[in-house]
RNA sequence: CGGGGCGUAGCGCAGUUCGGUUAGCGCACUGGUUUUGGGAACCAGGGGUCGGAGGUUCAAAUCCUCUCGCCCCGACCA
């Protein structure tokens, strides 16, 4: 029997899906549990993912006509009150604090004092107070829309935590915008889902559907959810980002009123949305193999990375030389709207465990040049689209000349591996045994890898969405936009139906 | 927050059932030698209050009680 090729990542996808996951964030050094139970540290590489994220995001709200603000950590009881379902969706996981200070305790430890009148909560989400200013901000109809993003972390107390997937605090972006009719309103959020969905296959490298919450599914408080779901490689979906057309209620809470042309005092109409650190495990999920990372070069810290390999200080002398002049050549060059970003491990390490190290954070490109190839003024490419032993020779000059092809292509490949996995595992059907059947593992000791995502009928009713939750621990994640009107019957109960849902087990 | 599992060196683990030399192993780390187009070999080292606190005992990683943390499943959620 052939041996089974060694991998960097222990336990496989296969083996132990979630113990690879945790292995991979950890293997990779993007993150690590802190001290603070639920809390992550981002390391300097899962944050340099962020970092691209961000900015690549932050320019696309500005190309939209949004503006950054900063509103505050802490929000007081009474805002968060106003909105009843927003309360009951979030009561809890709210952090509260009702001290302002410390105070010895006579036993050498400090104990709180300082009661607060009013209690403040850690923002779970920002629309009740961003709500107060805008209803200062806005008076009439000449200061709509109102365009406002914020980048904050957040605290959702979670009972049970994933690094990246789900954690106590994390990083996000929430827009708030504010407007003059419903129809403006409902094209942001659109607008919006749309810029997440373009961003996450063209940048991300990840396919996703787009669709709308059910009812029971959407944001507390929301008259529409929006949200765009990618599949990772467990076949589970996850939810990438959410848009909400908010109507008026929370216009209505925050009494954000504005006097239209006509005269008429009329409330104003708003939307939320946001993405978070989530996508970071997202992209893990999606790209990942055994042997750890794969970063799509668009959103890689690092896009090419140079382990120069010699024996001795003469080799050295000539080998850094050619790595110094190779680097030049590279580091004024761009990657798309980016700098190219070139990295010289010169480490005193052994090649080739440098060269395991950047496999396993995900760079895209890896070069190793060794005298040899100096002689030969060429480098030794490593992709990380292709396995670890896959390499190939080339001159130096025709590396520099494709560099921004051979990324682009990397690009395009993991894009379409991902997509071809989430098209094969994405199965539409109108047979209740089949369904249940799918969502079933064989061996439900320790569940094997299974289901999909199932396009299935849905009548509408929220009953037959529960049921399907309890037995087979499946959910409606949306129903996608992307689709013609058909006739068909309700998977659950057989009631005529028009739409096809996706089902599928979620994180 | 319920059910299950696990905490022994930086990482991965053995030892715990049935208490008994000086607590081991692999990888990593330090020094040396030899190697090297590549996840090196050999030699010599360093590193542990066995998650924490109590208790039982002549003796506790091992038994008992409590506690903290992590992982998986569930409920909840970006």
């Amino acid at each position: 029997m052939a041996k089974k090729e060694k991998t960097a990542i222990t336990p496989t996808r296969q083996e132990n899906y979630p113990g690879w996951y945790q292995q991979v964030v950890k293997a990779a050094d993007l993150a690590e549990n802190s001290e603070v139970r639920g809390c992550m540290v981002i390391k300097p590489w899962g944050y340099g993912i962020w970092e691209n994220i961000q900015r690549t995001l932050d320019d696309k709200f500005k190309a939209t006509g949004h503006v950054n603000a900063y509103f505050p950590l802490f929000i007081p009881k009474s805002y968060f009150e106003k909105e009843a379902e927003h309360v009951e969706g979030f009561a809890k996981e709210c952090a509260v604090v009702t001290h302002s200070r410390l105070e010895d305790d006579g036993h050498g430890g400090l104990k709180p004092a300082g009661k607060l009148t009013e209690e403040l909560i850690v923002r779970p989400t920002s629309e009740t107070i961003i709500g107060a200013s805008f209803a200062k901000w806005v008076s009439s109809y000449r200061d709509l829309p109102l365009l406002i993003n914020q980048w904050a972390n957040v605290v959702r107390w979670e009972l049970r935590t994933r690094l990246f997937l789900r954690t106590t605090e994390f990083l996000w972006q929430e827009g708030h915008t504010v407007h003059a009719s419903s129809q403006e309103a409902q094209d942001e959020t659109m607008m919006i889902l749309k810029l997440y969905a373009d961003f996450a296959r063209e940048y991300l490298a990840m396919p996703v559907i787009e669709g709308r919450k059910t009812e029971s599914e959407k944001f507390p408080g929301a008259e529409a959810t929006y949200t765009f779901e990618a599949m990772m490689q467990d076949k589970k979906a996850l939810q990438a980002g959410t848009s909400h057309f908010l109507g008026q209620k929370f216009a209505k809470a925050s009494n954000i009123k504005f006097q239209s042309k006509e005269g008429v005092e009329e409330f104003a109409w708003t939307t939320s949305w946001g993405v978070t650190t989530r996508l970071i495990g997202a992209l893990i999920m999606t790209h990942g193999d055994d042997n750890g990372v794969v970063l799509p070069p668009r959103i890689a810290p690092v896009h090419v990375v140079v382990v120069p390999i010699y024996r001795n200080e003469e080799e050295q002398k000539t080998v850094m030389a050619f790595v110094q002049e190779l680097e030049d050549a590279l580091k004024d060059m761009r990657y798309h709207e980016r700098a190219l970003q070139v990295k010289v491990d010169d480490r005193d390490l052994r090649g080739g465990e440098k060269v395991w190290e950047w496999i396993k954070k995900g760079v895209p490109v890896r070069l190793e040049v060794g005298p040899r190839d100096v002689a030969a003024a060429s480098v030794f490419m490593g992709r990380r689209d292709m396995e670890p032993r896959q390499k190939s020779g080339m001159k130096m000059t025709d590396f520099v000349e494709n560099v921004t092809g051979i990324l682009d292509e990397i690009q395009n490949n993991i894009f379409k591996k991902a997509e071809t996995f989430m098209n094969e595992n994405i199965i539409s059907m109108d047979d209740h045994d089949v369904f249940c059947d799918y969502f079933t593992p064989k061996n439900a000791e320790n569940p094997e890898i299974h289901g999909g995502f199932a396009l299935a009928h849905w009548c509408g009713d929220a009953s037959c969405e529960e049921n399907v939750k309890k037995d087979l621990k499946v959910t409606i994640r949306c129903i996608p936009l992307a689709q013609e009107a058909e006739e068909g019957r309700c998977i659950v109960c057989g009631k005529p139906s028009t739409k096809r849902v996706i089902y599928a087990k979620s994180y």
